[in-house]
RNA sequence: CGGGGGGUAGCGUAGUCUGGUUUAACGCGUCUGCUUUGGGAGCAGAAGAUCGUGAGUUCAAAUCUCACCCUCCCGACCA
């Protein structure tokens, strides 16, 4: 991609409608659009990211047995009446009606919504047990939106469902999620927790969160000032009998077994192989995607601007082409790194040198690679680590066997 | 929903207390031309504003009064 075609526009000074790290970096470097409070468009840089969260999230969920599939937003609130959510959510629906007077809602979550699919097309044992996800936009009428992505009244959800014979079976498939949530987040590069939670107004006998640790958390966990773990309550540590210390905490990730909460109410059966009429066992995982983005642009960022992990940045390398007559050079750099399956942005714009500098740094692709005069007397480039700082000159050739293959 | 900041050009601000040289200013960005190109360049010129909205007070309102809207932060709330 090159810089002067793209749609990639970064602001000089600091956006005052945001006070945050994460909002105001993302307002920043161009990755966000605020369409007004707690709404938001995703430009390309942060379409770029959101991609990659969502390729590793399917990646870790089809290897699990996850199928995906897209509900409606739009959901019939009778729905909802069933199982009586729709005074629990009440505060934070969406509801409206069509020309016809029906009540709708925009769905805040999809419980309702799945457990009508499996009620519709589950009869047998024999078709147990499956997991379906999808990746869609939640809606909800937040009292207060807040700290740009992290709380907003639309947002990314990766929700999954599974269904299952018996707890054993919710306790297998809890399990898959719980491993492939691990990865995720750890593919992700975030450093987490995770905290056994309060189902609340899901249901439930018991879940498991995924914390990160920021300032901006809405939640709190308390950290062991001595051996570094994390408790939900506030005691000295269970294990080292040292002081505990609060920590605020982003909720990324969340999952469930809801048991038969929802199978019950909405009648959702099938048959056992004794011909029995059960209840179909659940359990429901859920990942905020635009608040994992906001997370990272949270916690990985210093004054020159955001640091994105390569897992999910929005390209591998920002080249930096400092003359408007090294643009074949830079165009077949680009091109080679492209073979190694790297995405690159070479910024080819009539631009000062600090202009360019400070774009990418603000960016954050985790490698920069500078050419310039050097590339003309010696055939060298710089190579610049965004994370570390760490910079290396080397010819084209050296610089594509030392960048690993993407 | 309670408390507190704020709304003036695309962005960031000054001006508001004390109404009148304000034809609303400044920096950045934008456009044109020339120069420049390894760290947010220089010179010259230009465009760009219903001062959040509506009422009111006044000879006169960005400035005073009232109502409303928007936004940020704290709190309440938060699958």
């Amino acid at each position: 991609m090159l810089f002067s075609e793209s749609f990639i526009f970064t602001l000089r000074q600091d956006p005052k409608t945001a006070e945050c790290r994460s909002h105001q970096l993302l307002l920043k470097a161009g990755f966000i659009h605020m369409v007004s409070s707690g709404i938001y468009s995703y430009l390309p840089l942060a379409w770029r990211v959101l991609s990659n969260v969502n390729n590793i999230i399917r990646k870790h969920m089809n290897s699990s047995g996850g199928q995906e599939i897209l509900m409606s937003a739009l959901q019939p609130l009778e729905m909802w009446q069933k199982t009586g959510r729709d005074k629990d959510l009440a505060e934070i629906m969406f509801t409206f009606k069509d020309r016809k007077q029906r009540q709708l809602c925009l769905g805040p979550t999809h419980e309702e919504a799945v457990t009508d699919i499996a009620k519709r097309f589950v009869s047998s044992y024999k078709q147990l047990p499956f997991i379906l996800y999808q990746i869609q936009t939640k809606f909800r009428d937040e009292p207060r939106a807040r700290f740009g992505l992290m709380r907003s009244c639309e947002f990314l959800m990766k929700d999954a469902y599974s269904f299952d014979i018996d707890q054993k079976g919710l306790d297998a498939s809890y399990e898959k999620m719980f491993s492939a949530y691990k990865a995720i987040f750890k593919e992700c590069g975030l450093d987490f927790v995770i905290s056994e939670a309060d189902p609340g107004a899901m249901g439930g006998t018991i879940s498991h969160e995924f914390m990160v640790g920021a300032d901006i958390g809405e939640d709190l966990l308390f950290c062991c000032q001595g051996c570094g773990k994390f408790f939900k309550d506030k005691g000295s540590c269970p294990d080292c009998g040292r002081l505990l210390e609060d920590k605020k905490m982003i909720e990324v990730g969340h999952i469930f077994k809801l048991g038969t909460k929802y199978s019950l109410v909405q009648e959702a059966y099938y048959l056992d192989n004794k011909g029995i009429r059960k209840p179909i066992v659940m359990g429901c995982y859920g990942i905020g995607i635009s608040r994992v983005i906001s997370a990272v642009a949270e916690v990985s960022s210093d004054e020159k601007g955001l640091i994105w992990p390569s897992s999910i940045s929005p390209f591998d390398v920002s080249l930096i082409m400092l003359d408007e007559s090294l643009r074949a050079g830079a165009l077949d750099l680009k091109d080679k790194l492209e073979c190694k399956g790297l995405s690159v942005l070479v910024d080819d714009r009539n631009e000062s040198a600090g202009v360019k500098f400070k774009d990418a740094y603000l960016i954050g692709n985790p490698y920069i690679v500078i050419m310039g005069k050097k590339y003309i007397s010696e055939c060298t480039v710089d190579l610049e680590n965004r994370k570390t700082g760490e910079k290396k000159s080397f010819q084209p050739e050296e610089l594509l066997r030392f960048i690993p293959d993407k």
